[in-house]
DNA sequence: AAATAATTCAAACGTTTGTTTTAATTCAAA
DNA sequence: TTTGAATTAAAACAAACGTTTGAATTATTT
């Protein structure tokens, strides 16, 4: 899958544009002039506002999880600091392509049967396979209780990011830092989700019930 | 906010087609439709789609935490018995009305300044202070932690339901319960997440770090 | 330089959209 | 039974939608 300068531009204005408006909430006009190309370059080169849809999944679901299968693969860390550092890896990632991750939420609420549901899923497939790596060898070391189930584990994971992701004006609000400005504010969460994070896992992974 | 049965009709119907098709991607006309109701219907009673979807708010979002109000002021209950009911009590609330929670979902993601959200923050605020005061208490008690993140604690609770939600499928498949029908599926997940979520906030509120 | 292919563009296509209009009908109070 | 308001129904409205067309332009190949 290719795509050249034009494509791309398209591409991430779409994105952008989708994840602030919504799917059925953008027209391809907004979309061109945005994107300071004609109307009927989307058709040319994606064939319809329903492929630019697939093709943003696959520009951007592909090398998702590059990173974490290297870190599965280096054996001079213990599985509790790879758990740690997958935290790390999966919130910066989020926070990098926020505007995607939108769409897949607003995805994955509606579609069921359509393709983008099943890239989205063979992905989640995958990544629940790297997870369950880290986990099945810090069970061998006898870091890590015996029932663990992973799918959940990435729910709470994903689902606090998430909801991070849609409720964070409220949660500045509450505490009261709108004196902090926007790149402060992003970088406050993510250290404060971090930790959030990687507290539940300890006690998921290690401690008792 | 009164609502005759022919109005109620109309938004329990536009509340299934939103939350299957989203609100750009359901037509007046599809609604009218589904709910046997004459398309100019629509417009008599609520005015207009926009404020179709006010009314499906007010209409659902007001007696939503009533029942966990009572259960701040039952004094014969510990915080931690508390918290433990809160849970339940989220949870079972949420499937209840997953059609609702998925537009909320979606109406978070995009919307930002319009009134749909500012009722969404103000239901957010009165729960927040509920469950600060059942910590307060438990706090009082030496029996939580002195430092707790609220709406923290919060955004795990309904983004894990929330993301349980939207990958029930996946999850499903992934544990090979497709043999349970769809009733006994939904009282397993409901199970499983209620016993995950207490686990969780033990953590959060009373262990170590 | 000529020929062929790829891309850009404005205009138009037929549908569908949310909303309004106007007339018919139902219903309750006088 | 008459009167007036509330409701229903079908038709019409302009605007916006995704997509296609065919000519103009640019780029590549021969």
């Amino acid at each position: 899958m290719e795509f050249n300068d034009k494509q791309i531009e398209i591409l991430e204005t779409a994105e952008r544009l989708f994840a602030a408006k919504g799917f059925d909430g953008t027209s391809v006009r907004e979309i061109a002039k945005e994107a300071n190309i004609n109307l009927a370059s989307i058709s040319y080169y994606f064939g319809s506002k329903e492929k630019l849809m697939e093709a943003i999944f696959n520009y951007r679901i592909n090398n998702a999880w590059f990173a974490v299968k290297t870190l599965v693969d280096d054996h001079s860390l213990s599985p509790i600091k790879k758990m740690d550092m997958l935290v790390d890896s999966v919130i910066d990632r989020i926070s990098e392509k926020e505007c995607f991750h939108r769409i897949m939420v607003r995805q994955q609420i509606i579609a069921k049967d359509d393709i983008v549901t099943k890239l989205i899923n063979e992905s989640r497939a995958r990544n629940i396979e790297i997870i369950n790596e880290i986990i099945r060898d810090g069970q061998q070391q006898k870091l890590f209780k015996k029932k663990i189930d992973t799918p959940l584990l990435v729910i709470t994971m994903i689902g606090t990011i998430y909801q991070m992701m849609n409720t964070q004006d409220f949660y500045r609000q509450v505490h009261k830092l709108e004196s902090l400005d926007e790149t402060a504010f992003q970088h406050h969460i993510r250290l404060v989700l971090k930790a959030h994070l990687k507290t539940i896992f300890k006690t998921i992974l290690i401690n008792e019930a």
